[in-house]
DNA sequence: TTTTGAGTTGTTCGA
DNA sequence: GTCGAACAACTCAAA
């Protein structure tokens, strides 16, 4: 009798460049594919029905890639520590393949369902897949992970990559669930269920062969060319719009660096904004209390206005009368993405102009987000408030007039997301250079105090 | 160990 | 209008 690995895919719903999936290939003759669709994913701490009906597609899409390709897609439906080790006894699975997982809900996942696995003998190996380079990898020379972003990078870039793999063209024929039609049940449910809040119509199509047609348009597009200075502008196509690709793993982040990298300012910053994401990733791994507390722990004695003060719901609707935080806040609502500028702005405004706790926007924006990253998410909103390990200046409040001037210099993104000035220009919620001064003195308070006083 | 230089994405002010 | 300096003090990285 010939072995037996299962594949779990999890954030790495992909065919194409799959190290787990050539891993799970390469040690077994048989190949069980499986997702469980994990409660916390339906109901967790942050539920999006953005990014549930973006994963159950992509999932949709996955199966059918599974099938032509003579496999099938198990979908389970509960907790991965018991239902694991129960499939694996179902179908005599000798290990479990996964991508790796960094954030903390995955690893405490992981780290249940690898005892348990073990326990019964059954090995539980885990693959890179999810980050170009694991947090192993990009260390300080004198031991312990970096805290700033250039040295990181500087390490980042003189290692190399691993080789970009191709998709099987054929996989073994599967056993688990066989006649028992079960295999897609859970998936048909959530499929029929699922609806998202944004407009269907603006969310990306889900899917690999979707995600590729994106990445092939994105690394021959002037877009990329002008990307170090075009991307920064909101009322122009000039971002990639790969991140929930990159999020679902419906691409690696090796394969999208292998086609988008080269010479040209344009494609070096592109490069960079992927190292941004392996940054933040590595932080919270390193550093898991980064979930829920600020890098710079002081300023979590900030008097922070908390979510229930009616100028969250005001700057959570785009009720502000900042144009251009209204308009980022809308896009958001409507589309389940926003224009990484936009995401700066409406996250300085909330914390800095409204004084209003970072996780509290973090909360929201993963709610949202149909690319919502734990790691990408949480490191931006600490990068915007300041609390997090960017040494910038606190003083750096954003000016949202000046934003708008520079970035939506035609108004094209301001009129696409609030097209009626009298009913979408309320008189502004705050005053800029006093909510500024303000902003200024809270932080100057608590940084001159320090963590132990007070 | 000590020292030195640097730190994604800004804003304001005054020349 | 454009430009450079100031805006705190500190931590981190690397010599």
């Amino acid at each position: 009798m010939g072995s037996t690995a299962i594949l779990w895919f999890r954030r790495d719903l992909r065919l194409g460049d799959n190290p787990a999936l050539a891993h799970a290939l390469a040690s077994a003759d048989t190949v069980e594919p499986v997702f469980v669709l994990d409660d916390n994913l339906l109901h967790g701490r942050w539920p999006s029905p953005n990014r549930v009906w973006f994963m159950a597609r992509s999932l949709h899409a996955l199966a059918a890639d599974l099938a032509a390709r003579g496999s099938r897609l198990t979908v389970l439906r509960g907790r991965p520590g018991e239902l694991l080790p129960q499939f694996a006894a179902e179908v005599a699975a000798s290990s479990v393949v996964v991508s790796r997982d960094y954030a903390p809900y995955g690893r405490r996942r992981d780290l249940v369902v690898a005892e348990r696995l073990q326990e019964r003998g059954i090995a539980f190996e885990r693959q890179p897949g999810v980050l170009v380079h694991e947090p192993e990898e990009v260390l300080r020379a004198e031991g312990g992970h970096f805290k700033v972003f250039s040295p990181f990078q500087r390490a980042w870039q003189a290692l190399d990559r691993r080789p970009v793999l191709a998709a099987p063209e054929r996989m073994p024929a599967p056993v688990g669930r066989q006649g028992r039609g079960s295999a897609r049940a859970a998936l048909d449910d959530l499929l029929r269920a699922s609806r998202p809040s944004a407009d269907e119509r603006l969310i990306p199509v889900p899917g690999e062969a979707a995600a590729r047609a994106r990445l092939d348009d994105w690394a021959e597009s002037d877009a990329l060319k002008q990307y170090d200075g075009g991307r920064d502008r909101l009322d122009r196509a000039g971002t990639s719009r790969l991140s929930q690709d990159l999020r679902w793993g419906l691409l690696s982040p090796v394969e999208v660096l292998e086609r988008t990298s080269g010479a040209g300012n344009g494609r070096q910053r592109f490069a960079s904004e992927i190292c941004w994401r392996d940054f933040y990733a590595h932080l919270l791994w390193h550093q898991a209390e980064l979930a829920t507390k600020s890098f710079r722990r002081e300023l979590d004695d900030v008097a922070w206005r908390r979510a229930d003060d009616p100028a969250v719901d005001a700057w959570r609707e785009g009720r502000t009368g900042y144009p251009v935080v209204d308009a980022a806040m809308r896009q958001l609502r409507e589309s389940g993405w926003v224009h990484n500028r936009g995401r700066m702005i409406a996250a300085s405004f909330l914390t800095k102009h409204l004084g209003v706790d970072w996780r509290v926007g973090e909360a929201h924006f993963m709610s949202h987000l149909t690319d919502g990253d734990p790691a990408s998410n949480n490191g931006g909103w600490q990068w915007a408030s300041s609390t997090g390990t960017d040494p910038q200046p606190y003083f750096r409040v954003f000016n949202p007039t000046l934003q708008r001037e520079r970035y939506d210099p035609s108004g094209d993104y301001v009129r696409r997301w609030l097209p009626d000035p009298e009913a979408d220009f309320p008189p502004p919620l705050v005053d800029h250079a006093e909510a500024r001064r303000e902003a200024i003195a809270r932080y100057e308070q608590r940084s001159r105090t320090g963590p132990h006083r007070g």
